[in-house]
DNA sequence: TATAATAATGCAAACGTTTGAATGAAAGAG
DNA sequence: CTCTTTCATTCAAACGTTTGCATTATTATA
């Protein structure tokens, strides 16, 4: 059984105290050369590593991040949009030594709570948060309990929170302006869940674009899903329902609805984009394996989760910073799904 | 600014030493039900938690498990692969009381210390690793140090090592057999590369059948690819090079891999299924949503992950138990991409 | 009534670090 | 040759828990 090497015996095999040994890690400057070479040494020879609990302990910090998904965030992880955000911010923590501890949580009220323990029982120095609804209550208590956090994407309720974004706003402005631009008469809306900020956001740059270029807007344009595949199919067929003769393009407010909407057209034997355009929101890998390759807007998710990181860590250690608003521009990326 | 509660601010407000609240934490049954009652509603009122480092640092042990993924596996990150195996290895964490810490590393090398470093800073308990290689020194290493492990996949230089699988070599044979009884005469194999062990038991399976069912195997059939999607788009157009008149099917080991050779044969002007069938591996979300739907082999990706942290879970609680080989069966879903 | 057994609690060391203050040695100033 | 300064190192407390052992209070036994 091979024994666990602390400082102590470092600092015994180079006859210094371990106060020196822990100098020479942090290359304290009062030490000397000598010491720091022979010491140094020893650490190799004995093959030591820090124990970052102790260290945490003391220092009253752990280096780690939390992140914790809910069972909705976990339905669209099978989405390749979480992943994406975690390895953006695995690439941050990577950089600034830091940890990344991720928990999934059952439903919303053990997400709260999962999130407020990892804070509290010290785990993490900080939190991410996704996956914003309205009215979400635990934004107000982690300010509460001053727990440094930052959000992705937006909370109506609360101006100056740290968090970055991508411009939804705009760009649904701009797809649906683009769309029109290509001479699309009649736009539906596949959005979805109405409670998340993102939908709520993606769907007033919708009508202003409408109203922009002199459109009537109307609730029946616009259907509601839940950000899976059955879902997207099915407020799909409702739209079919509707006289669809006049609508000439479908803009689903995520890409694997998009998805699901050409599988519903196509079902129903409709041709893409000939008789029925569909244009998608994010860009996932999805949209350009599928035939005809999607039209989509591109929102740089890796780079989101690499902000949010950087900010959150720059707040735990800088006192005299409290984060900001990180808006993140997007793009169209104009393949084969929308007609012109 | 909220001062952080410690157990010697419940133990003073409730007039008992810090041990005896260490104590009703813990339910031990020497501690009289007046004192648990007492303790337990100071804890409630001053909102107390007990500090995870601190306790790890007695307890030598974290209650956290770690995950590293090379940037080969941050590239099949992009594939829904990994985000299921973390959702499973969630789900168990999560009933168990533990925690996960989720590394990235930017190559090999680093993956190697990443590793080694986050246990022997003694951040996590154990690990699971994932992506296995031939002669994957990193499982040695773990071995040389005893770190609780256990493998996702398997390693073919050490019999007798924690892990879970899924039965690849079964699984391709089953595949390969039916699509010969459903009368395929010339199916060529579309592969990961050939230094991951998965693309090796793959590959086994499908000669295998062949050999079973009388038909000749020729290198020429077989093209490998990196688990992207350009990378399967080239290899099948390479295959197309080839006479490709006699090749009925081609069998991509991902889904992925599929999507690309799907795309290129349209591309190159082919119906699928009628002209050239496509089967695939995995059963990603994606085989579902394509068009047409793709026949695969489904894997329990997100069992496997489960399973996996409960091995180690177990492993690192119970010093007689060293772990044991787990291979979970797989299954042919049989969709819209194969002739018969 | 003294004594042993039992129950409930407290004391203090330990886990592996970091760090302010104290110490000691060497060097420079007068 | 003493006195201060500087440099290098050590001491000891602290971080927030847990736990074996000691202690005290209570009850049962003889």
């Amino acid at each position: 059984m091979n024994k666990k090497i602390t400082i102590k015996d470092v600092a015994n095999k180079a006859n210094v105290s371990p106060s020196t040994v822990s100098r020479v890690i942090s290359d304290n400057p009062n030490i000397s050369q000598d010491t720091k070479d022979k010491v140094r040494d020893i650490m190799n020879e004995l093959n030591y590593h820090p124990n970052a609990i102790a260290r945490s302990l003391v220092n009253q910090k752990t280096n780690t991040l939390g992140l914790v998904m809910s069972r909705q965030t976990e339905m669209a992880f099978a989405n390749p949009f979480f992943s994406e955000v975690i390895q953006g911010i695995a690439k941050s923590t990577k950089e600034k030594h830091y940890h990344l501890m991720i928990s999934a949580a059952e439903n919303y009220k053990t997400e709260y709570e999962e999130t407020i323990k990892l804070y509290k029982d010290g785990r993490v120095d900080g939190l991410i948060l996704m996956a914003s609804r309205v009215n979400d209550k635990l934004i107000s208590s982690l300010k509460d309990i001053n727990c440094p956090f930052v959000l992705i994407g937006r909370c109506p309720e609360f101006t100056d929170i740290p968090r970055v974004d991508n411009a939804n706003i705009k760009a649904a402005y701009k797809m649906t302006d683009f769309l029109i631009k290509n001479n699309s008469k009649k736009i539906a809306l596949l959005s979805g869940p109405s409670e998340y900020i993102v939908s709520r956001d993606r769907i007033k740059g919708y009508k202003k674009a409408l109203k922009k270029n002199g459109l009537s807007f109307s609730e029946n344009l616009i259907k509601y899903a839940e950000f899976d595949y059955d879902s997207g199919y099915k407020a799909t067929e409702k739209l079919l329902e509707k006289d669809i003769s006049e609508i000439d393009h479908i803009f689903a407010l995520d890409d694997l609805l998009a998805v699901s909407a050409m599988n519903c057209l196509i079902d129903n034997g409709y041709r893409i984009p000939e008789d029925i355009g569909v244009v998608g929101f994010n860009d996932q890998p999805i949209a350009k394996y599928i035939n005809p390759k999607l039209t989509t807007v591109k929102v740089p998710i890796q780079k989101m989760g690499k902000k949010a990181a950087e900010m959150l860590i720059r707040i735990i250690n800088d006192k005299s910073y409290y984060g900001e608003e990180i808006i993140i521009p997007t793009k169209i990326i104009s393949r084969q799904t929308h007609c012109d």
